[in-house]
DNA sequence: GTCTATAGTTAGATAGAC
DNA sequence: GTCTATCTAACTATAGAC
């Protein structure tokens, strides 16, 4: 059987352990081996429970996508007014980044190793994403004079950038500015609501 | 003998091949025999150039990591009126992410994969960095009351975000918002441009 | 469902001829 | 310097016992 607690226990376990290992060592890196010592069973049992790598690999891939690309649709589709959007937006990512953050540079690498398998394997996922309702949100607040004239994409582009950026740069920004953990750490924190000021000011009339 | 002509044309084929395939495929997923293929040479000489996969990787990434982190001391110390510095700087990074757009997330790729590795390998290269400089003219701009008050790090690291960032995020970016490949280097070209004046209207006071 | 043992494949690296 | 052939190790995946 299949809905024993024992089982949903054991695919829960490979679940965490190869979250684990596919974040820090991406698909080429992660060995199999890895994660099933990570799960504390035998590597045969991740090809029961997932027929192969690429199904494991699958699964995990989809799920982070899924956190990476969240509910900007009830932000944007809120009756919140146009900069408080736009602070909600800012906490909201750049909290998910600090929570997860391998989450960003895991999807964005694997993106860009295997362009062209996406597709046809997450080619479902862009719908999700209201890229319209962004768009008109901004134009409308350009044509109502709340904001200066710019280019929607390019905001959307400043955004996810100021929010994510941070996170993925991270190993290299404390090395070359010589920054500890701690301090890293207290200025992502700042970070949740100098970003959104940053912006707003950046594009107010 | 080494230095025949011949000689010197075989390495850079493999260093033009190895560049293609680590920046593509990064180092777990990049195979000798690409490389080899893409140099159109046998898999035995590249061992018999680099001695190993791993030493042919660390003249890779060098070499990248020295593109990433560039002259911006010459931006930096020169007597250009800050927010000419600022223009300069983003004009610099923004084109160098296009003209090199797998760098930057080949290498922050490779620091979060191989975090310890670095402080051995490339403890050196942090000290090309000025980043007392960038602080103190950040800091002076402040005091002298050209710019709001702001962290300097936290203004530097908004400054590569809104740089380098777009490069990296291409793949989901262009997916999720349902654009052309046209559309986007067009929007990128306009960055060169654009985000100085997004940073600058955001700091100025 | 879970394990051990192993098949089958592919990768990095070397030996040795030219 | 460059090649072919080969070694050795590592990895994914499966067969089969319990």
């Amino acid at each position: 059987m299949v809905n024993t607690v024992s089982d949903i226990s054991t695919e829960q376990k490979i679940l965490t352990a190869a979250r684990e290992v596919f974040f820090q060592k991406g698909f080429s890196g992660a060995r199999m081996q890895d994660i099933a010592d990570e799960a504390g069973i035998n590597k045969a049992l991740l090809h029961y429970y997932f027929r192969s790598k690429e199904k494991l690999f699958e699964t995990i891939f989809r799920e982070a996508f899924e956190k990476l690309v969240p509910r900007i649709i009830e932000v944007f589709s809120s009756e919140l007014p146009f900069f408080d959007k736009i602070r909600a937006f800012c906490e909201a990512y750049v909290t998910m980044a600090m929570e997860n953050p391998f989450i960003p540079i895991f999807i964005l690498n694997e993106m860009h190793r295997n362009p062209e398998g996406f597709e046809k394997t997450f080619g479902d996922i862009p719908k999700k994403v209201p890229h319209t309702l962004l768009k008109s949100v901004i134009k409308r607040a350009v044509d109502d004079g709340l904001i200066r004239e710019i280019d929607p994409p390019q905001l959307i582009m400043n955004m996810l950038s100021l929010c994510m950026f941070p996170t993925i740069s991270r190993p290299m920004f404390q090395l070359v500015m010589n920054m500890s953990d701690t301090q890293f750490k207290k200025m992502s924190e700042l970070r949740k609501t100098e970003v959104a000021d940053f912006i707003i000011q950046a594009i107010k009339k």
